[in-house]
DNA sequence: TTTTTTCTACTGGTTTTTAGGTATTTTTCG
DNA sequence: CGAAAAATACCTAAAAACCAGTAGAAAAAA
């Protein structure tokens, strides 16, 4: 029950998304936009002239990241509400905007209807996600389901080497090992990633950014 | 030269850049927007009904990849042309959709000016990317020199199978053919990906963002 | 200094892949 | 329609990978 209109700001790389989001948002009776900027930077910079009350803010952003960005300004402007508007799926990430004072957290193919939720939301003090990301919360994500396996030294290295398409008659002459040696730690790799073959386990181990 | 305007349409799964992009080119003189879509398989279901000259087309979409559907789109409409507007910044990425026909590649922080270049130049029948892409192109990143091997359906989908650590036999089951016939394919894209077997295969095919 | 982990190497056997082909049928496209 | 491309299937044989164990030596951790 506000009477005056939230003083609001969009930060993104995009042009073309903060295009959109004014559009999206200029008949919004309780929004007034009064600025889209591109980088950290700029809103700082911004924030230092300007009364704000609402931020929405990109992850993804040229000089900062968006999550210490989001805790800079909470450090600073304590009132000011920042709504997390972003493409990144990653728990981790939705984590630790929260953590940072982020009032929500929005992927940024949300509906006008959720972004409007949350913005109700978040200015009674609350925090809110939108569907998809609540299911990226509820779900402990299966990066972290499938632990990824601690690989001692030799294993990193063979592994990489079967990466190559090497043999492990090459391996081994290569690390001037018995081929038989080679064999093992290729069977100790296809069980601790818990994989049936090769293909299997360099998909994996790609998953895991392993390379 | 052209006296009638370009009967546009935008391909993207976040509604805001949709937005964002029409009302970008609203006030352009030589567009006529008809239409946004949010996935592969309304664009195409629209192509049939309405002549289209142009399509706006995002690279990640939810139902389809969105080289594959620029691929389709050619193959059974020839005249329109397809620009793409994209974050993806691999270089792979670019080259593939430009080999399956789009007209350009911009990334999603591109400037109007931009666009309306790229626009011109597809028009005439070129190619142009934007000033960001343009840099992604001229360095060569090392094991992407190969050219990305152009895989029919078949191969795709064993693949894609190989990749699950599935063995010729089990493929041969799952698809009703002879294990005899997969290992024909196997073959076959060993050669085309010029690799000596499947962890070399994976990797390539990861690097290639194939998966 | 024990204890545990890692690295090494082996036996023996099975399954799968890879490397050369060839060849017919089916689809697609000009 | 005719040609080219794709998909199908086969042969033979060698090479490599995978499975299920065991086990001693070296290195690291407790």
């Amino acid at each position: 029950m506000q009477q005056n209109k939230l003083r609001t700001v969009i930060v993104d790389d995009h042009p073309i998304v903060i295009e959109g989001l004014k559009n999206l948002l200029k008949n919004e009776s309780n929004i007034e936009l009064i600025g889209g900027f591109q980088n950290g930077a700029d809103i700082m910079s911004y924030l230092e002239l300007e009364r704000v009350d609402l931020i929405l803010l990109d992850i993804t952003l040229p000089d900062v990241n968006g999550m210490d960005l989001c805790l800079k300004i909470k450090k600073k402007y304590r009132s000011v509400i920042v709504l997390i508007l972003s493409n990144r799926t990653e728990r981790s990430i939705v984590v630790q905007t929260i953590q940072n004072g982020a009032s929500g957290y929005l992927l940024k193919n949300s509906s006008l209807d959720e972004l409007r939720r949350c913005i109700a939301e978040a200015v009674k003090g609350g925090i809110c996600y939108s569907k998809e990301v609540t299911e990226i919360l509820s779900r402990p994500s299966r990066n972290e389901l499938l632990a990824a396996p601690r690989l001692t030294k030799r294993e990193k290295q063979i592994l990489e080497l079967i990466a190559q398409g090497k043999t492990s008659q090459a391996i081994g002459e290569e690390l001037f090992l018995s081929p038989l040696t080679i064999d093992t730690h290729r069977k100790n790799l296809l069980q601790k990633f818990q994989v049936k073959n090769v293909a299997e386990l360099i998909m994996s181990a790609n998953q895991q950014n392993l390379f």
